[in-house]
DNA sequence: TTAGGGTTACAG
DNA sequence: CTGTAACCCTAA
């Protein structure tokens, strides 16, 4: 009667897996408890989350017809939207300010969105994420870790050595339980401990767990919320916010290279940030000069 | 409170 | 008419 239906924004899409991938899935009242998420999902209840994170993993898992399409796509980057210019997708590491030119002094009220939406996402998390979901009995293999990942979110071209090296770092620091190929979740949670064992003795000079350093991921649902706001601004507003985002995924890149430094076992995740960052500056920079 | 099963509304 | 997504109900 009154309610028609009240479909999810892709907004809220965003901010339910971006909640999933830092309090896990099934968390739903600490979800919509996090002061982060509970201003876009101020309209949902604990259960509708549940239920629209069964709906996304329906589709996906079980081939509804719509997501054979999505599979089909795996290789190819995300917004089927805005198809990307050959001529301007180039130049993406290495020079940059690309943005240089767009004025910054549009109100701020346009990027509030961005701004609460913080989007620091660790490789941890998802990796996480993926086995709790996944609820495999003996646990799960790489491919079914990276599947998952690679379908639900934004995967580079490298990923899987990325994933390798990151499952390897886990296992050796007691995060995840490592048989005969299969990755459980190790059973104390990262706030205990790090089994620091002495006995081994030898070099090992206590790491600063690399684990801190946070990484930058976007979600598929993430970029198209980004862009969908983007579509409604003016010209002024999107490059504001595409501009924002790219400060931040250059101080992402920044941050992963510091980490290089100290822990060589963050060097492949510098190395994603900047893929990850790469491909949003090019989403960003088509979407703005599309809007020019 | 959450996980499932079931129902209704809407789009193709 | 069929499939999908939001909504609802109930058991654990």
């Amino acid at each position: 009667m009154g309610a028609p239906k009240q479909k999810w924004t892709a907004e809220e899409e965003a901010a339910l897996k971006a909640g999933v991938s830092k309090h896990g899935a099934g968390k739903w009242q600490t979800i919509l408890r996090d002061p982060e998420y509970s201003q876009v999902l101020s309209s949902r209840s604990n259960v509708d989350l549940k239920d629209k994170w069964r709906n996304i993993n329906v589709t996906l898992s079980g081939l509804g017809s719509r997501e054979k399409a999505r599979l089909a796509l795996k290789r190819n980057p995300q917004v089927p939207n805005l198809d990307d210019n050959p001529s301007v997708v180039n130049k993406v590491g290495s020079d940059e300010k690309t943005v240089e030119a767009i004025p910054v002094g549009a109100p701020s009220e346009a990027v509030q969105a961005a701004d609460s939406k913080k989007t620091y996402t660790r490789l941890d998390s998802l990796i996480l994420e993926a086995i709790t979901t996944l609820k495999e009995p003996k646990g799960s293999d790489r491919n079914a870790i990276a599947l998952y990942i690679e379908e639900r979110y934004w995967a580079p071209p490298n990923f899987s050595k990325l994933l390798a090296s990151k499952l390897k770092f886990m296992t050796a620091h007691g995060q995840l339980v490592k048989v005969k190929h299969r990755y459980r979740i190790s059973v104390s949670l990262p706030s205990s401990e790090t089994r620091r064992n002495s006995s081994l003795g030898s070099k090992h000079k206590d790491l600063p767990m690399p684990e801190n350093k946070e990484l930058k991921i976007f979600t598929r649902s993430e970029v198209e919320a980004e862009l969908e706001k983007m579509k409604g601004f003016s010209p002024f507003e999107a490059a504001t916010a595409a501009a924002k985002a790219v400060a931040e995924a250059e101080a992402a890149i920044a941050e992963a290279e510091k980490a290089a430094r100290e822990a060589e076992a963050a060097e492949a995740e510098a190395e994603a940030a900047q893929v990850f960052a790469a491909a949003a500056m090019k989403a960003l920079n088509c979407q703005k000069l599309r809007a020019w």
